[in-house]
DNA sequence: CTTTTGTTTGACAAAATTGTTAAACATAAT
DNA sequence: ATTATGTTTAACAATTTTGTCAAACAAAAG
């Protein structure tokens, strides 16, 4: 008989990217996500076998979902332009649903002393030379092209890591630091593509 | 008779916030430490009676560093430009030392739900009202000052704590990863003081 | 309906991590 | 030198977290 694909599976994995890469819980036990999704905590071992097996996939999807998106943009056939305003509009709506998930990645990425695969270094270097093209055109202001990415996934990422600091220091609610959050996609492209 | 102080208490902490702030060892257990430190784990019980008060002081301590180092640069008698230097200059030699701290305080803020002490809520006010006095001079870009401070700390802190993935994405070695964040304090005063 | 197979559960075992205690040790005071 | 006091250590206990297993359960196949 074939699996009977009860979505258990899929759930444990869900509630564990949600504990993650949106609660920013990343001490978070077996049984805590167990808790989470309503089920048994045995049945994280007999989906996954193990902590680590689940924890290690969990990082592998978002590792692969992250390139998607970057990969999407990268090979559309758009001017560099619109590029780089599809590259913050899709960024940061993921962004804002999984704030941490890149923090999960830099550590599980440390852990595990993994290493970006070859054909993603290439895609960056192919982007890398798009900026240079960018920047000899006068459009963009000079700088090494990986200044360029890194001050862009900067501006994206870190002020939805800190949101919960950002929020008691500026005192602010949630649909405030929101809003915050969206007008930032349009001041981002200011600022880098001025 | 008094404490003999064989620096023992201080150095399990340095060396815990060796292993959080500068290693990213978010999941470092108190044996993970002791090792570190080359002492007895049982020391930690010693001087800190539980794992859970030296991580909360470690973290209280980074807090207080962290708001030592802000202070020191708002209260300083000088104009606005020479402060954004300056911070940019401390604020990056503290983040390329010990570039997981903020993580570690994040993470550790949001486990304990603490709250950003008015007093440095107030200092931040002030220090957004000067900003503003400085857009409304021509000198900056106009914008939401929350903006400008979020914009600040994040092309500062970010590319620190992806400082592993980085490198293995644009494949270069700490020495040039050191020289490329060196460089960022110049690019960064640039790109938010035009 | 009965059997078969995959899923879920609770009880238990194992491992990892943390906490406690008494004794050994070292240094300062008497 | 002896005592007193603070420090360090190893053995042990408690707790937390993870892993295993057999039995109960549910749905599909015969």
């Amino acid at each position: 008989m074939a699996q009977r694909d009860t979505g258990t599976e899929q759930l444990i994995k869900d509630t564990a990217k949600r504990i993650f890469f949106s609660e920013g819980r990343l001490h978070a036990t077996t049984q805590d996500i167990a808790d989470a999704a309503g089920v048994n905590r045995t049945l994280v071992n007999y989906y996954f076998r193990s902590r680590d097996i689940l924890f290690e996939q969990v990082a592998d999807e978002a590792r692969a979902e992250m390139s998607a998106v970057l990969e999407s943009v990268f090979s559309a056939k758009l001017e560099f332009k619109e590029k780089v305003q599809r590259l913050i509009n899709v960024f940061m709506d993921q962004a804002m649903k999984f704030p941490y998930r890149e923090m999960y990645v830099v550590t599980e990425f440390k852990r595990t002393e993994k290493n970006v695969p070859d054909e993603k270094k290439h895609r960056i270097k192919q982007f890398l030379i798009e900026i240079k093209a960018e920047m000899e055109l006068g459009r963009i202001k000079k700088m090494d092209p990986r200044h360029f990415l890194m001050n862009l996934f900067a501006l994206m990422a870190y002020p939805l890591i800190t949101t919960c600091l950002n929020k008691s220091l500026y005192s602010v609610n949630d649909s405030e630091y929101l809003k915050l959050m969206k007008e930032r996609k349009q001041l981002i492209f200011d600022m880098v593509y001025q």
